[in-house]
DNA sequence: ACCTGAACACCGTTCAAGT
DNA sequence: ACCTGAACACCGTTCAAGT
């Protein structure tokens, strides 16, 4: 049963999504795979790439448009959609700055400056949504019902 | 020669600076104090702790008031001078929101939903400039020299 | 092409014991 | 109070060898 690279991403994934990025290892991933550690090398040459690949297929179907503030909606529910999504694609995205697709492809659709302040910003608010929630649940911090809200309203001000 | 706290904040500090979040470990801390890497665990509990500790100290002497750009510039300023300044911050006050100092003292000069936004962005953007220009000094991407201009833009966006 | 086996050089953390 | 010694359960990655 050989996997392709696309199984490994795919495994990667249901591994981040079941049990977080902290505990998203190679190792953990090849056992998810039912296949030895090094057996990832030959399909990817390290973890940071995985992770790259990961924070791709995260984004994969996201949509972006003239409504700014409906992409940028769309983006975060994206994220959101799997465990320390955001974090993966902060991760991963960061050190891309302009040389990534949604940055180009929001940038075709207003100005280079909002295109990027937007990303930071859409990217950045999910993060710390998702880092919250998670500390909610294990109770070190008391929820707070607002972000959703939150999101929508700095939205509103980068797009005013 | 008996550490203290500070000891080992300060010590984990010039590891980062010296060789960057990536092997800023506890056994290197230890390691830069002449100690035992147990011995850490007498003044700090694990080393999110540390990391939080860290990040309050970088920023420690970033004053807020009521010009936000100035502001931010400042708080920008504070977290480049040590090596991935930025993204220690972001990793430890991501999940902090609300409950994260800058945000009050920000939101106390102007609004909660720009002072959260603000925040999102200038960590954000920091955080992408320090990633962006270790990448190219290392050659695997073409050095952007328009970074801190194009921080200024965005801040023009959000506060306009 | 895809994988195993075995190894290398690391991690964070715990805990009894020393001074 | 502060630290050592020794251990536990992990990491990412390499590389020769198998099929």
């Amino acid at each position: 049963v050989a996997n392709t690279l696309d199984d490994v991403v795919a495994g990667a994934l249901r591994v981040l999504d079941g049990y977080g990025l902290e505990f998203c290892s190679m190792r953990r991933v090849a056992a998810q795979l039912e296949v030895r550690p090094s057996a990832l090398y030959h399909h990817v040459p390290d973890k940071q790439t995985l992770l790259g690949l990961m924070a791709d297929r995260i984004l994969a179907d996201v949509t972006v448009d003239a409504d700014l503030a409906a992409s940028s909606t769309r983006l975060r529910a994206a994220m959101l959609a799997v465990r320390d999504g955001a974090e993966v694609v902060a991760t991963t995205a960061a050190f891309r700055l302009g040389g990534f697709a949604l940055e180009a492809d929001l940038a075709a659709h207003s100005d280079p400056d909002v295109a990027r302040t937007l990303l930071l910003y859409v990217v950045g608010h999910t993060q710390a949504t998702q880092l919250h929630r998670q500390a909610a649940a294990v109770g070190i911090v008391e929820a707070d019902p607002d972000l959703d809200a939150s999101f929508e309203r700095g939205l509103a001000i980068i797009l005013r």
